[in-house]
DNA sequence: CAGACGTGGCA
DNA sequence: TTGCCAAGTCT
């Protein structure tokens, strides 16, 4: 399995700016919160602008955080920018402006959970430690479980299985992208392609026919009338402005005034919007 | 721990 | 056309 999976990766990855082999631990953390919940050709054009613009944790600290939100575009999930604005002062003050290397530290960052300072301590710095995303747990389920998805939220089972298919240091960073690519690719949520796939043969979902998924089904995510499309057309507003917008501005993309308000002032509460005198408001100066 | 949190593309 | 989904984190 391990083989395959190696082999195939080496002869059909893609070629993404965050793996080469001029990488930096900065551009791998960058590249890995801006991963988070979005899709790899979303990121790479946003990628390269931030590595031009800051291509230090430095570079980043000595910045207002509202213009790490506005150079997040559209990725969405704009808090994720707010958070590696606030990493890169961490790193800065407390680390000396390098990317800590120890688990510990990175899953101290703000906006660095268990994945992704497992990722950052494997593909920046070689550790040694299991990388259990989306991918990675769909792709154990179905080879291994033999169930179309993995459980809803990573699971004791889980980490134990990604533990013992981990091969030794020398290899667990390959072996750990290449499962990765391999459910970003072809072992796919929606239409795996299984031709396609190193380990067909050795899968267990395949050799089971396919089974539909046997757990609760799985909650979609409304959009349309919700706070967080509010908050979207808030923040597109204030994004698009480069200094203080009067509230007429805000007033005009979103017509329920009762969810207007409480999404605004969920926005200052976190910390993405600034309020100015009642009458204004802007991305934050901090 | 279930729910909040953006956005756009594809099946 | 529309629901599902994309390298999660935080509370």
């Amino acid at each position: 399995m391990h083989d395959a999976v190696l082999s195939w990766y080496a002869a059909h990855a893609r070629d993404l700016p965050w793996r080469a082999h001029d990488r930096t631990p900065w551009g791998v953390l960058v590249s890995e919160v801006m991963l988070q919940q979005t899709p790899v050709t979303r990121v790479e054009p946003v990628w390269r602008e931030w590595m031009a613009r800051w291509p230090r944790p430095a570079d980043l600290a000595a910045t207002e955080s509202g213009e790490a939100i506005r150079a997040w575009g559209r990725l969405g999930y704009p808090r994720r920018a707010l958070r590696l604005h606030g990493a890169a002062r961490v790193i800065t003050e407390r680390h000396g402006g390098a990317v800590p290397a120890e688990y510990d530290d990175l899953i101290a960052l703000p906006g660095v959970g268990e994945y992704t300072a497992a990722a950052v301590s494997v593909f920046a710095f070689g550790a040694r430690r299991s990388v259990l995303d989306t991918n990675v747990r769909r792709v154990l389920a179905r080879t291994v479980t033999g169930t179309r998805y993995p459980p809803t939220a990573p699971t004791a089972a889980e980490r134990r299985l990604a533990d013992d298919l981990l091969p030794d240091e020398a290899e667990a960073p390959a072996w750990s992208v290449a499962v990765m690519e391999l459910g970003a690719v072809v072992c796919t949520a929606r239409s795996p392609r299984c031709t396609q796939c190193p380990i067909a043969s050795s899968c267990a979902w395949r050799r089971a026919g396919h089974p539909d998924d046997d757990g609760p089904p799985r909650r979609g995510q409304p959009w349309t009338g919700t706070d967080r499309q509010a908050r979207g057309r808030l923040m597109a507003v204030l994004r698009e402005a480069h200094g203080p917008v009067p509230k007429d501005q805000l007033d005009a993309v979103w017509s329920h005034a009762m969810q207007r308000e409480r999404a605004l002032d969920g926005l200052v509460a976190d910390g993405l919007v600034e309020p100015l005198d009642g009458q204004h408001y802007r991305l934050p100066r901090a």
